[in-house]
DNA sequence: ATCTGATCATAC
DNA sequence: GTATGATCAGAT
């Protein structure tokens, strides 16, 4: 059972607004889901259920969550002082030419320019977890100069074939970490020596701290308005 | 305690 | 197989 779609961003957020406070199981059992024992083998359901409950689109395709709205939800898991437990993957990075695309074609652009950041307290049974209180997000100008930099050096290594130098100690805001089933998964490449290698695929993380920033709400210091 | 590298389920 | 949704678990 999944919700209409949101037909503007108010009725988005105010969906979004209206579960703060409320416990998963609860939400889950008014979709007709049960909430799982633990996330071990449930990585994405908190995701999953917030996706349903707000009416995204769903399904694997290769769009946002609301295209109609141009908006991507992104759920984060927060702890007793309220910051990021954990970085967010954003999408997976291309490992050939693709990665040369310009920042302001990119697809890891197009999915930050509008974010619906829900967070989520709480630690153990997914079902006792509480969902806190939404945020509708667009990068300021700052902030999106710090993405960019990060992701043209970043994509840059990538467009290079520097696969063996590229680990997620690189990046001030964004990072490239593994992103597949298992490390033995591997995808084509062509290496910096121009050798057809085989590569563990990555995805681009927002780094935890960046995201505690930007739940934090603080006005960048620049005192610019956030772009629409 | 934090960060990095590894991993899990599911849809198409 | 590749994309979506992320958290797990060992290293530092």
């Amino acid at each position: 059972m999944r919700a209409n779609p949101p037909r503007t961003e108010d009725e988005l957020l105010g969906r979004a607004l209206s579960l703060e406070g409320r416990r998963l199981g609860p939400i889950a059992e008014g979709l007709g889901l049960r909430a799982p024992a633990d996330l071990r083998r449930n990585k994405g359901w908190v995701g999953e259920l917030l996706e349903l409950a707000l009416g995204a689109a769903g399904g694997a395709a290769a769009a946002c969550d609301f295209p109609d709205l141009g908006v991507e939800l992104k759920t984060v898991p927060l702890d007793e002082r309220g910051r990021p437990r954990e970085s967010t993957c954003v999408c997976v990075a291309s490992l050939g030419p693709e990665s040369l695309a310009s920042w302001e074609d990119c697809w890891l652009r197009a999915k930050l320019a509008r974010v619906l950041w829900v967070p989520v307290l709480g630690r153990g049974a997914p079902g006792s977890r509480v969902v806190g209180r939404a945020r509708l997000w667009s990068p300021s100008v700052r902030e999106e100069a710090l993405l960019r930099a990060d992701w043209e050096e970043l994509s840059g290594q990538l467009g290079l074939g520097r696969f063996d130098e590229l680990d997620a100690r690189w990046g001030e805001v964004l990072q490239l970490r593994p992103k597949a089933a298992s490390s033995r998964e591997r995808r084509w490449a062509m290496s910096a020596e121009a050798e057809w290698v085989q590569v563990n695929p990555r995805g681009f993380y927002l780094r935890a701290r960046f995201v505690a920033r930007v739940l934090s709400g603080l006005a960048d210091l620049d005192g610019t308005p956030p772009n629409q």
